[in-house]
Parts: C-alpha cells; sequence; structure tokens
DNA sequence: GTCTATAACTCGATAGAC
DNA sequence: GTCTATCGAGTTATAGAC
C-alpha cells in the first residue's frame, strides 16, 4: 500500500543519505509510479542524483535487483506503518479507519499516482523476474501475519484469524487500487468500514 | 478481473477473426501479463499474426489507442461474466463462491500470469495517458453498478447497496492480485466466503 | 566511488510499394 | 488493407579514466 511521505531530494543539500539509500528510494517511489517498466534506470539516476555508473556499481545485478531492493522497501516501510497502526490504541474497526483514512489522504495528495510500491513494481514482471515475485509474495505475507497476529491477540480464534488477515489485506490492497483507478477515495473509507463489520462479525 | 478464455492464435486457421479483432485480442492479452509498458506494438503484431502496417492502419492512435481499445475489452469481458454470474440462481452467497472460484482456476491455470487486464493495462499509465484512466474507471464504475443492481434487487437497500458495491468490487480486485503475487488462490476463496458473510449482514 | 562515453539493442512510429 | 524497410530516439549495460 501506499505510504511514503513525499521526502526531499534536492541534489544538493548537505548531510543527505548515502548514494545507495538515494538510489534505492528513487528506485521504490520511481517504479511505484510508473511500474518496472515504465521506469528508467537513467531515470532513477537522475532522480537520486547518482549517476549510472554508482548505481551498477551499488547493484551489479542491474534493473532486476534494483525492483528487488525497491520491494522490499516497499515492505518494509508499510510493515512499519501497520506495525504501528495495529500496535495503537483503539478497537481494531478504529484501527483500520485510521489506516484507510490515512492511505486515502497520502494517495490523493500524490494526485492519485502512488500505490502500492510493491504491487506496482511487481505485477507484469512476475513470469519473467521470479526474483521479484518472490519479494513481492513475502511482503503480502508479512503483512497478513501482522493482522492476523494482532486479530488472535484480541481474541479471534487461530485459524479464523488467518483466513481474515488474507481478506484484510487483499481488501486494503484492492480499495487502494480502486481509489486510484477511479481517483476517489470513497472505496478506501468504505473498506475501512466494512472491513470492520466482518472482523466483529467473527469476534468472540 | 481475470476472464479471458485461452482462445486459439494459430495464425495459419481458417474462418478466423478479422484483423481489427485479433489485434485487439492480442494487445488485451498481452497488456493483461505484461503490462503496458511491458508489451511492444511489434509483439502484439505478431502475437495477432499481422504486420505492423495494420496496426497502425486500424489504430493511427497507436500504442495510447490500442491501450484503450485493449481497457474497453477487459472491461466487456468481465462485465458479461459478472452480468450472467449475477442472473444465475442461487443465493448472493452461492454466485459470489462460483465466481470466485472461477477467477482462481483461470488464474492458475494460466499459470499466474493473467490477471485483471484492466487494472495490469492502466496501472502505472494513468497519469501519462488519461484516456486509458478514464477506461478502467468506467470499467470499475460499471462493475460496481452491476453488483449494485443485484443486491438491491434482493432486497438491500439502495444507499447500504452501492456502498457495499463498491467493496465487493474491490475485494475481488485484491483478492486477484494478492492469488496473483502470492501464486495461491485462496485469497480469491476466502474473499467470496467472506464477501457472502459481509452481505448478508446486510440483508433485511 | 564517481564520472563519461559508447556499444548493442529495442522501441514507437512513418513512408511508400504493392 | 497488407507488407517491408527504416528513421530517430530511447533503452540496458559495460569499459575505462579519474
Amino acid at each position: 500500500m501506499q505510504t511514503r511521505t513525499r521526502q526531499q531530494t534536492d541534489p544538493a543539500s548537505d548531510d543527505r543519505p548515502g548514494t545507495r539509500e538515494r538510489i534505492v528510494r528513487a528506485a521504490s517511489t520511481l517504479m511505484q509510479r510508473q511500474g518496472y517498466d515504465g521506469t528508467g534506470i537513467k531515470q532513477i539516476a537522475q532522480e537520486a542524483g547518482a549517476t549510472l555508473g554508482s548505481v551498477y556499481h551499488f547493484f551489479p545485478g542491474g534493473k532486476q535487483e534494483l525492483a528487488v531492493a525497491a520491494v522490499h522497501r516497499g515492505d518494509e516501510e508499510f510493515t512499519d506503518i501497520l506495525g504501528e497502526t495495529l500496535a495503537g490504541e483503539g478497537t481494531l474497526a478504529e484501527v483500520l479507519g485510521a489506516l484507510t483514512r490515512s492511505l486515502a489522504d497520502g494517495l490523493r495528495e500524490s494526485g492519485w499516482t502512488d500505490g502500492c510500491p510493491v504491487t506496482a513494481t511487481s505485477l507484469g514482471t512476475a513470469a519473467r523476474f521470479p526474483d521479484i515475485q518472490r519479494a513481492a509474495a513475502e511482503a503480502f505475507t508479512r503483512w497478513q501475519g501482522l493482522v492476523s497476529e494482532r486479530l488472535i491477540a484480541s481474541g479471534t480464534a487461530e485459524e479464523t484469524a488467518r483466513e481474515l488477515a488474507v481478506t484484510v489485506i487483499s481488501t486494503l490492497e484492492g480499495a487502494e487500487l480502486a481509489a486510484q483507478v477511479c481517483q476517489d477515495e470513497r472505496p478506501l473509507l468504505l473498506a475501512g468500514r466494512h472491513l470492520a463489520e466482518l472482523i466483529a462479525l467473527h469476534e468472540r
């Protein structure tokens, strides 16, 4: 899901992150917007304020290795957000409402361009690049696991929780997609409400 | 969502569809698998058994016009499937189970490559090509409308039905995405079950 | 580690014969 | 309507100076 806070990429500013870090960020952001094939390595280098030589120095595997790093980065970012959100106060319904609200805000503020970096980077590449597919699958599985743990902790039966968690991630992902495609935040907000209802149905 | 039945593309067979039709089918199928930027016009021409000259004869607007036609085709195909499924016998729960089952079968049989043609073609292109974004948004809206009508017909209140329909499409779309990414049909099957529960909750 | 130059290739699109 | 040839610009990736 979309998680990135728009950041400074001023190539002239001091004490900025290291070159490798800037390259990964640029790759993740650009592939989130334009997908794997729509993003060029030269564009990544330029956005990162690095040269082509530096990109291949840190990522000798080329574009494919860069995409795997970008997916891992997207995974980590949303894992952090999801973890913090789920650990926050409030009922699960409130937590889901805050999460979808936040995703909707970020998506709208980006002009509906910045959706889920994992999805955008991996979709259409799975058949050609198994490494990218694997990284994306790991992300989805990790997110499902986080939701599942929270459901179990709040009293849902284990098997039920694992199943519900899969649908929670599917629905969040699909709602962000629908919001992006329709350029309308309602799918995300409705997903938050309906998921809360679905979960309440299974709580004891 | 993924709807296509694998079809003959034998370039030598007789009484096959016209050139324009073959080009649209090839464009839709290839962009469904590889996305807009991952699919070349030459590849489309070859898969369609046509020449580059023919492609530009029927689609003078080039790749962009071809992508819009491909999205419209994907829209029509799933609109037909959804319409027939919803009009079929059985409770809405049964109907959703059959639909997700069918989507899962198609996805698995394609080796997890053929997801939703509308999503795959439009994701990552919205900012650059408003025509493609618009065609994709129309598809999502149409599908939501179909589900909404069926919900209203089976006794759900109008506003409730419209809202539920949005989440039904979001969840189906997200579950197909999750199934594709994880190469596992369970997200789709669970989505069918959970959506049935959610809808039952709102029936009177 | 960073930079430039370039090799090797593919892309979308066009022109014009048939 | 169909075909081939090709243009110009773009791509990924590499080589080698600094």
